[in-house]
DNA sequence: TGTACATCAGTGAACGCGCGTTCACTGATGTAC
DNA sequence: TGTACATCAGTGAACGCGCGTTCACTGATGTAC
């Protein structure tokens, strides 16, 4: 089969969606290369005309999950004063919870990339950095320059850790508070 | 060979241990019963002697792990009014961020937990609980009843998600700015 | 415009390997006499 | 006290399986004539 100029990069970009998501739901280890291009409707052969290995994958599908992401927070119109409140109740929702293939990727593989090669690391620095200054711009007018880096990162943090948590607990009612109270305390630290 | 009645259980215990150090350097996916048996000083063939399933390993170990730091936690023996800052500052050291093995469980395990079985997640609930009560037991004593719980859930979320990002983060100065600001968050929460 | 051909994205069998799990066996020990 | 034996924690070969990776091949298409 030979197709035009375009066809090959769309198949790379449909891999790679296939992975993001398969990744952020199963985790990375968990997940195998047959699997990936199953999802992306291909089989498995094909797999290195378009990566040179697992690894690369990974990077790619980080960097696209992520950049995903912070792209949809660009795109939220409202007033300042309300964007880190929508991140934050957005963020801490049952439907993110309960919906990791396409929610944030930071919280389905943090743990995971830190035992990646120094690479994907790099990647994964890259796109965190640009999360903590969409955050650090969002903050409330008044707040001084020289805080709003290290306020970003914590209401960063406090949501990272709150979804994760209700996440991994078993009882509803213990995940409902979490999302709760990590709610609070991010709207907390935002003032 | 034959032994005492003790002899087996703690050959059981080692292995738990050896597990649980192997679970939380490398995760549980990318950790097989052959290099965890080896670390317990055995062969792979006597593991289903101890246990019915890797599965019930990772119950077991998660477990161990997580009692393990709470009843170093009780041990700190200081005032209360710094038992918290003791913790936030042994939490988001530069120590523990480079030494997952013997670190955390909740930081290193929380997201491959959420994909596991009902009985192992909740044996993790159960400790998490844990780890609620004794940082809301350990507030500062105005606080009031009622806001225990929450705030107790939001220091921790902030020390977890801070953690994860110091350890996943490629860039050594970002990763320290991380643990700070993550350490000034966690103050303000518990104030 | 119609035909022959070169291209190359995608296929599927095969590779060595390590996984979780099973099982027949070993041999140092505690116990019975 | 000394000896024969039963116990059973631990061994190591073997199982089927899916992993990441390689490669000879296919066949629909764009291009050259």
């Amino acid at each position: 089969m030979r197709f035009d100029k375009g066809h090959k990069f769309a198949t790379r970009d449909r891999i790679i969606k296939a992975a993001s998501m398969r990744f952020r739901r199963d985790g990375i280890a968990a997940s195998g290369i047959a699997g990936v291009m199953e999802d992306a409707g291909l089989t498995h052969g094909g797999f290195y005309a378009h990566f040179s290995s697992k690894e690369d994958l990974v990077g790619q599908a980080t960097n696209a999950a992520i950049e995903m992401t912070n792209h949809r927070l660009e795109r939220l119109t409202a007033q300042d004063s309300s964007w880190l409140t929508q991140r934050i109740t957005h963020y801490l929702s049952a439907s993110h919870r309960d919906h990791p293939a396409t929610g944030c990727a930071v919280a389905a593989l943090v743990a995971e990339l830190g035992r990646h090669g120094a690479q994907t690391r790099a990647i994964f620095t890259e796109k965190l950095a640009a999360i903590f200054a969409a955050y650090a711009a969002h903050l409330p007018p008044e707040t001084p320059e020289t805080l709003r880096g290290e306020k970003a990162i914590g209401i960063f943090a406090v949501m990272l850790g709150g979804l994760q948590l209700a996440r991994a607990v078993a009882d509803p009612d213990l995940s409902n508070k979490i999302l709760d109270a990590a709610s609070q305390a991010a709207h907390r630290l935002a003032a």
